[in-house]
DNA sequence: TATATATTTGACCATTTGGTTAAACTTTAT
DNA sequence: ATAAAGTTTAACCAAATGGTCAAATATATA
């Protein structure tokens, strides 16, 4: 029956998501996903056939999700300073609540590169690059950006979000020693960082 | 003998860092580890007793390695921006040189916490911080940077030198859809990344 | 209700994997 | 030279692991 099938398929799914996520492909048990989703073994095999097919559905909506953030940006109409205020306190907080995915996708990317073609197979960058420059031509040229500094900003931006959750084990180290507290510090990295790339931008500009 | 001794347990160690830095503490094989070095798998439990232990050393090793390279910059006697251009200019061509260290580096901390603690146990941060802070604490009035700043902006500088590799897999992906290269991109981001955060801080002055 | 179909389970299997052990081989010391 | 100690190897082992299969159970269909 459908409806039953939908709720073990999603069982196991996101029994898979939470091992997947916590130990990687390779950490992960198989027997430990069944045990978390309160079923058989078999039953693992007998929706997703192997712990490859797996492992893929859980990376593909997984890793989809986390891209999906990137792009509703360049649709908005907003300047270019309040896209990056958008930005950042939307991503920010969509990492916070998944604290996890960062780290899970990076790895498993590096450890088989083969899984970002599929993702970004239908991702036109081009398009969104021209989408970008139509909207903004004018805020970009203020700011002396030209085609070739695009992807450094982006991937500039990108780092500033995405890296304190990647690095997260790291820093709740050094905070630990420091008496910080690694909650403050996303939250006051929202203004912190779209203030700091604004103003990095202002500083390009053309006298 | 203590010479030979040296070049079955360096050759041992070469072969576990490269396993390990390409599949991870899971994935990787002390059988693989073992042909890598060109000898027998007992010898690897010899030299190491177990998988954890020599994983244990390779990975204190990297990790070591890896922080290290942060440190020596407090030392120098320069101004703050041309600590800054040292800095990127240094950090990334070290990184470039050790591409999986970051990758390999987060992930297995995230993976087990723990191990952080082990490699941070003697690092004084507030000595750090306040060697910082009496070294420039005219530039840092000049931009407007209190003590609750230094960890967001030290952590934005980290995050613009590192993510790019930490995240290498995606952007190859996304660059060889943009006939981009990442060498060269990981070139003008030694100046860019100086550039970038130089002109955030300026954008900070009191005025 | 009876039959076919889909779902779930427990027992089982082949392979892989980290680790052990005793024997063979080297090197060092006497 | 010979014994002692250190090094290397091949053969093995027990446990873990992904995966299979036939039987049991539930569900839909006639």
């Amino acid at each position: 029956m459908t409806e039953n099938d939908k709720q073990t398929e999603e069982k196991i799914f996101e029994a898979a998501t939470l091992e997947f996520e916590e130990k990687g492909m390779d950490g992960a048990r198989m027997q430990d996903i069944a045990n978390r989703a309160g079923m058989n073994k078999s039953l693992l095999h007998y929706y997703f056939r192997t712990k490859d097919r797996l492992f893929d559905a859980v990376f593909q909506k997984l890793a989809g999700r986390m891209f999906m953030k990137f792009t509703p940006i360049f649709d908005k109409n907003l300047s270019l300073e309040a896209k990056i205020r958008f930005f950042f306190r939307e991503h920010i907080t969509f990492l916070n609540d998944n604290p996890k995915l960062p780290a899970f996708v990076l790895n498993e990317i590096n450890r088989n590169p083969e899984r970002i073609r599929k993702l970004l197979k239908n991702v036109d960058f081009h398009k969104i690059f021209d989408m970008l420059y139509e909207q903004h031509h004018e805020e970009l040229a203020k700011y002396n950006i030209t085609e070739e500094n695009i992807p450094q900003i982006m991937i500039t931006i990108a780092s500033i979000s995405v890296f304190p959750f990647a690095a997260r084990g790291i820093l709740e180290g050094i905070f630990e020693k420091l008496d910080l507290d690694f909650e403050d510090f996303i939250e006051t990295r929202k203004d912190f960082a779209a203030d700091f790339v604004i103003g990095a931008l202002h500083s390009r500009k053309t006298s």
